[in-house]
DNA sequence: TTGGATTTATTCAGTAACCGAAACAAATAG
DNA sequence: CTATTTGTTTCGGTTACTGAATAAATCCAA
């Protein structure tokens, strides 16, 4: 900033756009609230709001009450739910949950997809479910506007390619072609980290923070970063590959052909094969926080250790991003048991002392539908970025 | 991006601000040029330009040859150099560089202040040079468009404060403020590694990548990143801090109260402290390389230590933010040796292989100005974006 | 109960910053 | 000298705003 100099006037790059992010932030807003928190005229808003008022995005809300408050009364906002649905599919987990999401985020359907992995059997398998739940749930189909899929593995966002899949066995599969051509619906396909910020962004606790990193608890570790509002990608469609950052020298063999990467410490796949040699197998993660519990001392040594190794290279983020917040989301279902407090410990003892105050560490569960949910969430900024 | 669907037509913020970053990049373009480069009309590209002539901000050079070309011959316009001349000033180091670029972040003047180190002395002995500098290279005052001021240490660039730094045993200081008040011209602060990089992408390697980091490998260590083509600062202006990342476990104290960090083997400082505890004194780090490279077998030891451990950190931060771009520079005198090849090599064996291809490493030497010239071009970057 | 006072929303005229199409300009090849 | 080629400008129209005046709907106080 210059010392002794006006501030230059905000232009938020699209009136129409500062309403509905608003909106979707906060529910319910008057014409004036919004003209204040975006700082737009209150002619432009009016303009905006009305155009989206006539396409049904929005609706008014007459306020019963006066309340006792003078002046004109307040007609409040708010985007009507109804006016667009999503489909979220996630890919590549054993199960393939599929979801339908109202416009502000809200699953209304939910479907697990059988199994199959080739891109042809996907294909029709979504097409038959998309049919027979929009009969159930009564939507009609031309309020589909959009489909987001997530996947684990290597994605081309921009070209909506999979580019290579250990899980489902793909590679170079334009999956965001084909079922858009078979479903005529605008597609659009992502990794599974950056669909989670998505979704942390969309309904999550990342709706009012400008700089995050969300990060991804599950077979494997993964995240993603958003900057100045939006995702950030990378140069080369790679950031957040946290999971491969080396912290043990000479470590353990990792699928992507190095030693010593974090995943191979701390994913949840690793830490069951860990438990599988030490003589306690466990089916889920969560049995090993369980058995750590209980009083065996290697279990909780893993536990630790992997939550130690998470923390570290989440200080290293901390150090090199300086993000306001970082969004833990679980789905190994370590709960608040000694992998949350170990990763917790070992990210504040490594981080500088100015950021312990200005650096929110957040864990949360990922509940049933996340994955989906956040997936159909990316179809629904797209629609909402186009009009 | 959605399978089959319109691209939406790419729209700068503004066709001024496209038309000068690409001659800022290009130096001399066509107006035809200039719309084909900015995907702005030539409408726009000619109404544009005729303001930025009339402002004597462009100049127009005729082709004198026309070089058989058939057709109206070309016209080419390029950034009058002379139109804008700014200040660039280094404090906290030993030195205190101070120059005069013009508009195309050419040095014009160099000057070294006297090194008095109280805000107040730095206000006077600034105040002075700059005058007797304007007349001697006979620069009316009033094309001083803005000074920047580069100051390691912790800065609020936003409040243009310099919060704290050892080297100057400044705290809370308003740096701008009391700069700008002086002497009527706007003043920019930041801290070394913001600057370095807002150089190199004024007039460095930078100019032309949207997505690099830059990293300082001075007393200390400091980073900076460029995303989407803009300087990221992190939530609490505190991105960066390589330096500080824990890279040995219970590792030596460090500066800033934990130990271990990158600063503590691979700093210059550091360096200097390890050779003369191993009994080799150096004054320069450029003579630790020398003395290694004549035998001594615990100066390669420390060289190759420090080069690792650069070399992991940026190894994280690639995994992170996948830049296209790492852009060193050397203040140390390392130069083409030992420390170099080991950062080299444990970057390359410590990421993952498809970060390979995309990842360029460039290692450069840190000339004479680069640091005031770098702190200019905060400046210029700023007016240039007042219009 | 009637005329402010007050607050919210709309209308209207005006502007900056573009774009597309067409016109215009200046050279050369033939 | 004319057709061709390429670069630049002009012109009319659009979009997305802003600021100021105005309308609308309520409360309050004389």
């Amino acid at each position: 900033m210059p010392a002794g100099e006006r501030s230059p006037k905000q232009h938020f790059r699209s009136a129409r756009n500062a309403v509905i992010t608003s909106l979707l932030r906060s529910g319910e807003l008057s014409r004036s609230e919004l003209s204040g928190i975006t700082g737009v005229s209150p002619a432009a808003i009016t303009e905006v709001t009305q155009s989206l008022l006539q396409q049904g995005l929005l609706a008014e809300i007459p306020s019963l009450s006066t309340n006792g408050r003078r002046g004109r009364p307040i007609v409040n906002l708010r985007l009507q739910a109804s006016h667009a649905y999503f489909v979220g599919i996630s890919v590549g987990e054993s199960a393939m949950p599929m979801v339908i999401t109202n416009l502000c985020g809200e699953v209304v359907a939910h479907h697990n997809l059988p199994t199959r992995k080739s891109p042809g059997h996907l294909v029709k398998t979504v097409q038959k479910a998309l049919q027979e739940i929009l009969r159930a749930a009564r939507i009609p189909r031309s309020r589909i506007r959009g489909i987001g899929i997530t996947i684990s593995g290597i994605v081309d966002a921009n070209e909506g390619i999979c580019r290579y899949s250990a899980d489902l066995g793909w590679r170079d599969v334009p999956a965001a072609q084909l079922i858009a051509k078979a479903l005529r619906i605008p597609v659009w396909v992502d990794n599974d980290a950056n669909t989670i910020a998505v979704g942390e962004k969309f309904f999550g606790k990342g709706r009012d923070i400008e700089h995050f990193s969300s990060i991804m608890l599950g077979r494997t570790i993964g995240s993603a970063h958003y900057m100045h509002g939006k995702l950030y990608r990378g140069h080369s469609d790679s950031a957040g590959e946290i999971g491969h950052i080396a912290v043990v020298p000479g470590g353990l063999q990792c699928r992507c052909g190095r030693k010593g990467c974090l995943d191979t410490v701390a994913g949840g796949l690793a830490l069951r094969n860990a438990a599988k040699l030490s003589g306690f197998p466990v089916r889920k993660t969560r049995e090993l926080e369980e058995v750590a519990l209980h009083g065996n001392t290697e279990a909780t040594r893993l536990l630790q250790n992997a939550g130690t190794c998470v923390g570290l290279a989440v200080a290293a983020l901390v150090h090199l991003n300086n993000p306001q917040c970082i969004l833990f989301r679980d789905f190994e279902g370590f709960g608040d048991g000694i992998f949350r407090t170990a990763t917790r410990q070992a990210i504040e003892n490594n981080i500088m002392s100015r950021y312990l105050g200005s650096t929110q560490i957040i864990f949360n569960d990922a509940e049933r539908d996340l994955l989906p949910r956040s997936a159909a969430s990316i179809a629904a900024f797209e629609y909402l970025n186009s009009l």
